[in-house]
RNA sequence: CGGGGAGUGGCUCAGCCUGGUAGAGCACCUGGUUCGGGACCAGGGGGUCGGAGGUUCAAAUCCUCUCUCCCCGACCA
């Protein structure tokens, strides 16, 4: 049986001043977890505890679906470049040189290694389909922990990957991890919900992330309460009401207007006496395109066109261009727009028609709330003008369209006709379908029944473990501390005598923690001899969902029972302490 | 990396502006009294003031450099 008196539970009066988000003010608290360096913890006694029961309800349910591996967290460089990620992945990416100076890194994800894997030892469709997956630590070199647990640098990740003949056995893959996601983070009493995700530069279509919803988040994520759309910020859409509602005037012959000093989308709307719905918004970014094999950067000038009224989603821009942006400088406008900001538009800029073809070119990116358009007003790339009547497709040509605009709340469900919110949330999971990026890349094959050479198509899956704890202790917590579900919690019932220096009392704590323990409870004993108050905080603190009090009442074969998440005292018999936990944790005996 | 803040016993912080040889609360150790919501009394231990250099008779305090940590932005488990 688990002592308070000989555990080591360094609990905190006072947070921490360096922490910020309730969960990492508690752990540090509760004495789960110890700060190392930045973004590198250590868990302790309670912290590791609970670790590993998540660990468990994760392992339990993916061998369900999976096999579990162990890999290596050291990597040769070969391996990354053999993918094209040496380059890519920048400084996230923790390098090192062994002694004879030869490069590896720390793993931050395991596509690699299992896709080297595949490679040598899958050979056939016989073999397929397969998900293996490990629980394992990863390495990030994050540009900014944060926020305790939140954001760290090194963590342990549950990944899996499957290998799939085709498109519609990675469906089934994918299907299944939805599912067990599912299963696992009710087991973990958690409150989630499943958003659609952008699946990232590295391609892939189908995503779904496991949000949680709190405001230690670093997620936005937009609902509808009405029916079941949820999706990243950086994916959603929103209803737009019909453009011919938008009575566009004007007869599609393009026409130079003075607008002297009219500037803003506002002022231009106004002087020419229309809604900035139809005038176009033109914003200039330059790209850092990088050349996969040779890591190279190179800079180019994307160009985007919204609609006046409408926001830029910079997440949405960087996935479509595929690279990570920064707004044009003065300079950089000048020499491509050979005007003045506040009067540019895409009129007379020879764009490129193919990304890749015309990689001389700049790219134009225009909004899908502008296409099919006509009549709308841009910048004339001339101080003090703008041009009238000008439709997208005739008057300039853009390399292509796409949903860049950002949503924002109270706008219509895509789905339904309800209004959308807005919340943040911090994410706990996320699965995708990874495609053939790395079995084309790294030379995964198999022969299908027809003896035909082709690459099996993947999907990798991730939850962070760390984020779960974290989540839990974001939903559930108040100014004495947090409450975890029991299935998570470090121990389930702490049972708490008043006065252990009162024999009755000791006694009959020390009895009822040891039928605990045989009817199967994780259970600890507060033997310490502390006061009542100091032990009631620590076990308000520290994450177990119940306690028993052992009091004056053991006379009368009575002792409490508190419920942590609702402060609920119920005085109950001795002899029934066992039955009424299992009643409350759904327990048969 | 850009912007902001902070480093003083284990924790929270004062002292710094205006140099004069380090302080409080909590925690810890000993003894005693207490015992249903972080007790009280008495005694005690513990600090290279993040580091290096400089100014000065004298530096926690002023100057320069540097390291670390936190917060805001690009990342995503």
């Amino acid at each position: 049986m688990h002592r308070w008196s000989e555990a080591f539970i360094p609990t905190l009066r006072e947070a921490p001043a360096d922490a910020e988000v309730a969960s990492h003010k508690f752990l540090v608290r509760s004495g789960y977890i110890r700060q190392l360096a930045a973004g590198i913890y250590s868990y302790l006694f309670l912290g590791n505890r609970s670790f590993n029961k998540i660990v468990a309800i994760v392992r339990e349910e993916m061998d369900r679906i999976g096999q579990e591996f162990y890999l290596p967290a050291l990597h040769p460089r070969e391996l990354w470049e053999a993918s094209g990620r040496w380059g890519l992945m920048g400084e996230n990416l923790f390098r090192l040189k062994d002694r004879k100076g030869a490069d590896l890194c720390l793993g931050m994800t395991e596509e690699e290694v299992m896709t080297s894997i595949a490679l040598k030892d899958l050979r056939s469709y016989k073999q397929l389909p397969q998900i293996w997956y490990q629980i394992a630590p990863k390495f990030r070199d994050e540009p900014r922990p944060r926020s305790g647990l939140l954001r760290v640098r090194q963590f342990m990740m549950k990944d899996a990957y499957s290998f799939d003949i085709d498109a519609a056995g990675l469906d089934v893959s994918y299907k299944k991890h939805y599912d067990t996601y599912c299963r696992i983070f009710d087991r973990c009493g958690l409150k989630y919900m499943v958003v659609e995700a952008d699946s990232g530069a590295m391609g892939g279509k189908e995503s779904h992330e496991f949000m949680v919803r709190t405001p230690a988040g670093e997620d936005q994520i937009v609902s509808c309460d009405g029916c079941n759309y949820a999706a990243n910020l950086e994916k959603a859409t929103s209803r737009l009401e019909p453009w011919g509602d938008l009575a566009p005037e004007g007869d599609g012959k393009p026409l130079l207007v003075h607008t002297p000093g009219q500037k803003t989308i506002e002022d231009v709307a106004k002087f020419l006496g229309v809604s900035p719905k139809n005038k176009i918004k033109t914003l200039a970014y330059m790209a850092e395109e990088k050349d996969e094999k040779t890591g190279k950067t190179k800079l180019r000038g994307v160009v985007v066109l919204m609609r006046g009224d409408h926001q830029l989603n910079e997440a949405k821009l960087n996935g479509a261009v595929g690279a990570p942006t920064r707004p044009m400088e003065e300079s950089e406008i000048k020499a491509l727009f050979k005007s003045p900001a506040g009067y540019l538009g895409p009129v007379g800029i020879e764009w490129a028609r193919d990304r890749k073809k015309d990689a001389d070119k700049p790219v134009l990116f225009v909004d899908k709330a502008l296409e099919g358009r006509v009549n709308l007003i841009a910048g004339a790339n001339q101080e003090d003008y703008h041009m009238k009547n000008l439709t997208p497709g005739k008057d300039f040509h853009p390399t292509a369209y796409a949903d860049l605009r950002a949503v924002t709340a109270g706008e219509g469900c895509p789905n339904c006709s309800l209004s959308l919110r807005i919340d943040t949330a911090v994410e706990i999971g996320h699965i995708f379908k990874l495609g053939y990026r790395y079995s084309e890349s790294m030379g995964a094959r198999v022969l299908d029944k027809n003896g035909k050479e082709v690459m099996p198509i993947m999907g990798c899956y991730g939850i962070g473990i760390e984020r779960i704890l974290t989540a839990a202790v974001e939903q559930s917590n108040d100014e004495n501390g947090f409450w975890l579900p029991a299935s998570i919690a470090p121990f389930e019932v702490v049972v708490s005598p008043v006065n252990v220096k009162d024999e009755a009392v000791r006694a009959a704590a020390e009895d009822i923690a040891k039928q605990l323990e045989a009817a199967g409870f994780d259970v600890i004993l507060d033997d310490r001899n502390e006061r009542p108050g100091v032990k009631f905080k620590d076990a308000d603190l520290v994450g177990i969902p119940f306690r028993i009090t052992v009091g004056n009442k053991v006379t009368e074969g009575t002792v409490e029972l508190v419920l942590r998440s609702t402060r609920e005292v119920r005085d109950v018999r001795i002899t029934a302490v066992v039955e009424s936990l299992r009643e409350l944790l759904g327990r048969t005996g």
